[in-house]
DNA sequence: GTGAAAGCGCTAACAA
DNA sequence: TTGTTAGCGCTTTCAC
């Protein structure tokens, strides 16, 4: 193994010159910086990261959070690969590693977490979820660790970073959009009411509606496992002869349109839908969904880099990112001015 | 921080001895283990991971290498999510941590892998795909660098360890299952005919088909990308009057669904399907689908055991490991006999 | 069965 | 601008 101290004697300096040199550090000449790379190169030098986190006090790595495993699906949603590999890559640029943090509960995430930076094997976290009470992020936060949460603040959680899309800004103008090709009567459905993104999500909804002095609906719920409020929308869409839904994600979106073929509505024809995530989903069957790029690559670029920086500056800095979003118009919403 | 010669002192011995009660040496007696273990119990003791890497040459850690991101969709198949959280699963209770690859190209795969073993950051890898003439494996062998692939094993391969199921087998039921209902008109279909997995199982099938004195059909291709295949396949089923076809994977499953529609073909009352992985897609449209699954967390559990033993023993140990699979009855079948 | 002591490879004061 | 030096926290021979 090529050590520090080879690469030294090849250059003709002092080991610790070459550590300067490794990090660019501005009190060396470039004269003797390009000495001690020609060694490195001659010699194929290759730090080793351990020694230098043990000397320096510095990981160079951060951890990166799943949600908790409670529903087996959650995990299996194309968002998780793609954030994943977003992170990697930007994490790969600068010269970091990962870690990732995967459990059943909340409760063994936090114990994973604790863990991992008792342990020095990061700096800081990257959490991919955001929960009411979640554990992992009082830990995080009681500890003064750095972390940056992807996904929509809770009200009232202020002295933390969140990365995320607009979400209300999102809905509002996925409303403007249907009315845009002469739709009235939308509706807004989610699989679950209690989720912080459906709420938000309906709120840019009613706004919407509203801008265009159009009543909003109460909010849709289709959980298909609760048989109960199938039926129930299926029935709702009929009796209002609803000509536009919006869903909360790709997947639903699917869903729903089996849903409409069993009540013999079409899509797009009869009923036109609109969805979030822009995800495998949107391009399984035809018609293809019609839904909002939510820019996961930059979710995931802006969350690693945002933590860096308060890794580095050793301060909290806490701040809303927000990344944009771009509607990827198919074949699931009909023009009814046509 | 509280480190082992705060331990040392508190339970009145050296460190080193501290050292060996922690990974339970046998030449340290029980009176004093426990009073180490009280020590540290005490203090909050966690041992720091880079300080022990460094001394020991080992990094208690394992690569993971995902498939290069050349087809975007690839990746985001639930099955990664589900391996990942099932290699990390077990790294947990071994106390190993992992690392992951991921990459644009299998070129770049390749320096990522070079990069986290010269850095030392790992002592072995698990690659989550299996290619012909696959870069990464070839640096990974050519180094003896210890390595286990989930997939397919490619012929003449010989010296190398693989963990996966026994895909001959499962093609070979699936031909079983379905004439045990009464399906004579079989047709195996793949959306490409050049994977491994696709021949393997194809093969399966041939073999299962001839077992019962069917004559097998030829490959169906079915590429989404390739309208050509889309149309050919149709007639081929309407002409050769197929009863049940056999998706190579779920998500193909709900591609061939739907074509099926088209050729107002219903099923499973016109046509049987029945597909591997059990993944995700299976249970998002009615009729849900009748599918092998095949043992995803068994397929992460033990491709890490595998390599964790041969990096303990250090010593290339190549195995073929087999995962069982199981059949999981839903709905997309038909019984013809009834 | 336990202690003493020399490193693992790198970093970061402090000098010069 | 560069060299000297003392560790970072743990492991592991070698003694006893």
């Amino acid at each position: 193994m090529v050590t520090i101290k080879d690469v030294a004697k090849r250059a003709g300096v002092n080991p610790s010159t070459v550590s300067r040199s490794l990090k660019d550090s501005k009190s060396i000449s470039e004269k003797t910086k390009a000495k001690v790379r020609q060694a490195m190169e001659d010699l194929g030098y290759v730090p080793n990261v351990a020694a230098s986190q043990l000397a320096s006090g510095l990981t160079q790595s951060v951890g990166v959070i799943f949600p908790p495993s409670t529903s087996p699906d959650r995990l299996t949603q194309p968002f998780f690969m793609e954030i994943l590999t977003a992170i990697n890559d930007e994490a790969k640029k600068r010269h970091f590693a990962i870690a990732i943090g995967t459990g059943d509960s909340a409760q063994d995430l936090k114990e994973q977490v604790a863990l991992m930076h008792k342990q020095k094997l990061v700096d800081g976290f990257i959490v991919l979820y955001t929960e009411k009470d979640d554990p992992v992020s009082h830990y995080l936060q009681e500890n003064h660790i750095p972390f940056v949460s992807v996904g929509q603040a809770e009200d009232g959680v202020k002295n933390r970073s969140f990365v995320d899309n607009d979400n209300a800004l999102m809905a509002q103008e996925a409303v403007d959009y249907l009315v845009s090709k002469g739709h009235e009567r939308i509706l807004f459905v989610t699989p679950s009411e209690t989720e912080t993104l459906s709420q938000v999500r309906y709120a840019g909804y009613v706004k919407g509606m509203q801008a265009h002095a159009l009543s909003p609906l109460a909010i849709g719920l289709f959980a298909p496992k609760n048989p109960e409020t199938i039926d129930q929308l299926g029935s709702l869409i009929k009796s209002h002869r609803i000509t536009a839904v919006i869903a909360l994600d790709d997947l639903l979106a699917l869903r729903l349109m089996q849903l409409l073929s069993f009540y013999d509505l079409a899509v797009p024809d009869d009923v036109s839908i609109l969805s979030f995530n822009n995800s495998l989903y949107a391009k399984i069957l035809h018609p293809y969904l019609t839904t909002y790029d939510i820019g996961v690559a930059a979710l995931g670029q802006e969350s690693l880099t945002h933590l860096l920086k308060e890794i580095a500056e050793k301060t909290a800095d806490p701040q809303q990112l927000v990344v944009p979003f771009a509607l990827k118009e198919r074949e699931s919403v009909r023009d009814l001015r046509k």
